[in-house]
DNA sequence: TTGGCACATTTTGGATCCAAGATCAACAGT
DNA sequence: ACTGTTGATCTTGGATCCAAAATGTGCCAA
């Protein structure tokens, strides 16, 4: 192909010249206040408050509000306000069991292709996860640690996939955590010390089987609790 | 909730009175040309063009291949036109093991709530696929069938990225069905008979094993056939 | 002739303005 | 007192216009 000159006018002296549009601006800010808790679901996302909290027009909010539901962060109803998808228990146990399927194999495309670096950096993560109570530095470092797991997996199809059932059920991963504390904490640092060694060993058919009970345990321990959910 | 009045101004007499949004409607045409074909993958989608075809402006569009992209059959890069993703028999073949895996679990979910009527159905459309021997024809009645089945199953979310998989592969399964011809549709047409009568008996885990069987076998009929793809 | 650069055209991104439908509250009838 | 409706306000959907970036072509120099 051919490539374009790099600077075409004198006035583009600046260092980064990355250009993101503005709706992705507006989409990451939307994406991480949700994902932080700050836009809770159920709750109206007008798109006005969010063009004027960012001084842009309202087309590249709605913009991002589409894109931010292709990421299962918001639903769109024509003529409606965006809001923040609203699930039952069974809803979300149900992206449990999809979790259950789909991580494995996301791990297995991913375990041979993994750097030593990557493998490194897991570790590292465990380590803070263990040492960190914070909750949502323990929510933020869980999400990082599995997300990584699967940087080796080069199809966008199954990581886009597996990461809309994380952004789906972030919320309610995080109710439970409050809910339940950090009593039960040392299972999921079990859990992931047994994954983390079978992942270094490059052992495909035991990280599957590790990170299959890890989700599984985890959806079964939510069921237990439907008090959690609106729609019981 | 508040029900609204059917009918508020005069001139406002007709009888659908749906009000699809422009969006949409572009979107239904869009999606309709790329699941048939007339689109192909690679090939770039400009807004002004569609714009103009429907005598909209450029806005609705851009919304439309924003929600088309969130059901895998555009992609959208900043200032690049739109495509329709071209992908890859390795990614292909991968979408075909999340198939594998995430179908299953809908059929499972599906079968307890099917009603009598849409299992009747579901005969009707093995029959029709039986009889008929349009290439076309078949790829639509197989969706259908097959999307038909998980009917029962409640959750958006699991429904969503089973079509989102149909969607991206539509194109290389019928650039597959060209190929092969319908020597060996009598395989599918055994297998979807096994499946009909294991939905039919309501048996869950019978249904399960054909189904994944039969996505299996197309997959590596599939994966004998490099030449198919663009990227081998 | 060939390679690279600069310019013109195409195409997308964004802002503002207007229309239509949804939301909410007050009001009237029972 | 309560429910249903009718109106006013708010919010979203769409069109047109303008700016910026990418694409493609042609031209000039070696």
């Amino acid at each position: 192909m051919i490539r374009t000159a790099d600077v075409t006018t004198p006035e583009d002296a600046d260092a980064g010249h990355v250009s993101v549009s503005a709706a992705e601006q507006v989409a990451a800010d939307l994406r991480r206040r949700i994902l932080a808790g700050e836009i809770v679901p159920g709750e109206r996302i007008r798109q006005e408050e969010v063009a004027e909290r960012f001084g842009v027009s309202r087309l590249p909010v709605r913009e991002a509000l589409r894109m931010l539901e292709a990421e299962g962060l918001t639903e769109l109803e024509t003529k409606k306000s965006a809001r923040v998808p609203l699930l039952g228990m069974r809803q979300v146990a149900l992206m449990y069991q999809m979790r259950e399927r789909l991580e494995p194999l996301a791990l297995s495309e991913s375990i041979p292709n993994l750097t030593g670096a990557q493998i490194d950096r897991l570790d590292e993560l465990q380590a803070r996860i263990e040492k960190d109570d914070d909750l949502q530095h323990f929510l933020d470092l869980d999400r990082e640690l599995h997300l990584l797991s699967y940087a080796g997996c080069d199809s966008d199809q199954l990581i886009g996939a597996v990461t809309r059932l994380w952004n789906s059920t972030q919320y309610y991963r995080r109710a439970f955590m409050m809910f339940s504390g950090p009593q039960r904490r040392w299972v999921v640092n079990a859990e992931h010390s047994l994954l983390l060694d079978a992942i270094r060993r490059r052992d495909i058919v035991e990280g599957e089987h590790f990170l299959t009970v890890h989700i599984r345990r985890t959806r079964i321990e939510l069921e237990r609790h439907p008090e959690l959910f609106p729609q019981p």
